[in-house]
DNA sequence: TAACAAACAGAAATCGTTTCTATTTGACCA
DNA sequence: TGGTCAAATAGAAACGATTTCTGTTTGTTA
């Protein structure tokens, strides 16, 4: 089973119709090695497809990242950007707000804060943001990187 | 002393000149039971001064975010909104995405998550969110709560 | 292959946020 | 207390990422 297929496979899971955009968002997005804008992923589109509108990759991206499938960046600067994580199961990021390398984490206190809202403030958890803004190995080496976002 | 006269305070502290905008700002926010928008606090900021102007608000808004005075609450719908805790020391937030309510978290993973970055990605943390996005107990209780952002 | 809802293109609008420049204010000191 | 100067602000204007809208196309199902 290739990509296309699998992926294909997803979108019907989510009863989206696996259209030529969808798959081609998801085939340049799980190529990419770093976090992505929706104009640049809209540039790369635009090399493969015959006509695609921008207003179509910033939905496809947002029901894509609904469904879980992909993963938005909560960057510094407040743009959007999205990831391609292949890495299943629930689980948080490191990215590198220089190079925007993505790396996943091991680590996710929900139970902890499960406990502590529930128990204490009686309320009702929607969803958490679990994210660390940083420089990799790389980028931390070289000077004046943190300046680059 | 008085509420203004600690901000004052603080201001210095940060370097930055204690002015009637930046307390009145602060007045504003520290009164709040809920999260605002600089818009919101804008408009209740020109019932007590003469003139102010909305990108004034903006600018001190960000200016006392990024010196930890106030707290940049991460909105799911990415509209900025800030929130004064009289809370001292690094913690985070459980905000109800229904009223608005901020209520701390005695709870944050910076150092596992400090050891898991250093000692495996060789990475540099330059910070971390974690916020807990839900519904509070009373408005866990209304109906179409959820719907309401 | 026909039918229909879902998905899309392209243009246009939206609006929260930022930039710019001239003017005012606050902190400091004589 | 008044003078000085950098810091801070007002107001208008621009910005630009994101969303909305409408007519057209596409994918799915039978
Ligand atoms: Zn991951
Ligand atoms: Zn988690
Ligand atoms: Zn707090
Ligand atoms: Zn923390």
């Amino acid at each position: 089973m290739n990509n296309n297929e699998s992926f294909a496979e997803i979108l019907k899971g989510l009863q989206l119709k696996a259209t030529t955009r969808r798959l081609a968002v998801l085939s340049i997005l799980s190529g990419e090695q770093a976090y992505a804008s929706p104009e640049e992923i809209w540039k790369k589109l635009k090399r493969k497809l015959n006509t695609i509108g921008l207003p179509t990759v910033y939905r496809i991206l947002e029901e894509l990242s609904d469904n879980g499938v992909i993963t938005k960046i909560i960057h510094p600067s407040r743009q959007l950007y999205y990831y391609y994580c292949g890495n299943a199961g629930h689980h948080h990021h490191f990215i590198c707000v220089s190079c925007r390398k993505v790396e996943d984490l091991n680590f996710c206190a929900s139970r902890e804060i499960e406990n502590e809202v529930s128990r204490n403030l009686k309320g009702r958890v929607l969803s958490h943001i679990l994210q660390i803004n940083g420089l990799c190995e790389p980028c931390s080496r070289k000077k004046g990187a943190i300046n680059a976002f």
